[in-house]
DNA sequence: TTTGGATATATTGTCGACAATATTCACAGG
DNA sequence: CCTGTGAATATTGTCGACAATATATCCAAA
């Protein structure tokens, strides 16, 4: 993962509140004040405003003039939405990985993958989130692309996140995913675009099916 | 076109430099100094550093923490690199308006292609590239998903044309995009998901191709 | 002349106060 | 008891000032 580089306290408080958000340590739905934040977080009012706004700009939270801002509230439709557009992204990174990965990149690939099977074979299933979070980091990383890098490091990914973490649906299918992992670094190995990205955009299905029928369980 | 509403004069001072900033009035790689701007708007600087944020955000700037902002610089590589996110976002567009347009809202779009036909016709040429907006907007709109339209009309439509803009090139290739147009159309008509993005992705493709043809021939 | 460092300047980052708007509460009239 | 109106309160929007950082300038030493 990232390490993001907090440089100034307005940069910090930012990822300390998203973090809260993510976690649910701020509910959705909860309106966010300006006040109480400054106090909690200890830092100016312009400070947690500056927040709120990036908060905002990565669909976490949602404002209104003169009224405030909240946090954004899930739903299955929602998230459903949210897949679609990841589909629709990552289709695209890993068609670009296909095309855009130097030799060495794919070979790190690989070897983050076989590593992962190692960890699945001894049972280490905590590793397991994190480590579908790597591969679909790396292949977006292999798009080169900027903008798409952007969209799904900064956005996508942490409203993801978001609902995972509320909805208490951590690590799933490890053994079908890490299947489909294998297959789609095949195809960007061969260099096959069409088969990379049609890969990828069920892969991705899978997992949003997965997360509903979850979802439906619950209930 | 939506009617942005500005409410605060942070929006209106953002839509302004936003303005600004896609028509080259501030040209592209330009330093954005707050103080400056401040003078410039009328407004305080905590105004202008919000607006700068929304910028950012919006892929129109990049910022240095300690040392400023500056307009992004455009580039080849950089619009061959939005186009393959316009393509991937578009089409999935296509998809999900083929299957959740209602019929009243494909029966619109059908009118403006017609009133569009009527125009070209008549050769009111100036009328093209924003009937070409009205076109995509009406069919990303038609997506009903809110991830799908705030990416696009809030990013990416708005770098697409500053691109459009400075580099001088105005709706480009009416007839044939038109007919493109038609054909996107009635496959949304058809309720067929799978050739409604096939035809919105080669569409983009083909406009980008024209745009990139353009640009080697002005070097 | 060039280079290195210290000082001066310009610019961004952060803060607290005031203004404008929305919400809540109390009270009067029906 | 309900409803509407106006005052009181809370919250967001905007501003100018100060602090921290980066950049430019100048001078001295090689």
């Amino acid at each position: 993962m990232l390490a993001e580089q907090a440089i100034t306290t307005a940069d910090k408080t930012f990822i300390a509140l998203r973090g809260d958000v993510v976690s649910g340590a701020i509910a959705a739905g909860e309106k966010l004040n300006e006040a109480e934040l400054s106090a909690k977080y200890k830092v100016s009012r312009a400070i947690i405003r500056e927040s709120i706004n990036r908060l905002e700009a990565a669909n976490l939270a949602e404002r209104r003039a003169n009224v405030g801002a909240r946090v954004v509230t899930l739903s299955p439709e929602g998230l459903i939405q949210l897949y679609q557009v990841r589909e629709s992204l990552e289709g695209m990174a890993a068609r670009l990985a296909a095309k855009n990965m130097k030799n060495d990149e794919i070979e790190q690939l690989r070897s983050l993958l076989s590593s992962h099977a190692h960890q699945i074979m001894a049972k280490e299933s905590y590793y397991q989130e994190a480590g579908d979070v790597d591969f679909h980091y790396r292949v977006v990383l292999g798009s080169h692309n900027q903008h798409l890098i952007s969209m799904l490091t900064n956005n996508i990914y942490h409203l993801v996140r978001m609902y995972r973490v509320q909805l208490g649906m951590a690590g799933p299918r490890v053994s079908t995913a890490f299947a489909e992992h294998q297959h789609i670094v095949q195809a960007i190995s061969n260099r096959d675009e069409e088969l990379a990205e049609m890969l990828m955009r069920r892969h991705v299905t899978y997992s949003m099916n997965n997360i509903k029928s979850k979802l439906r369980n619950m209930q």
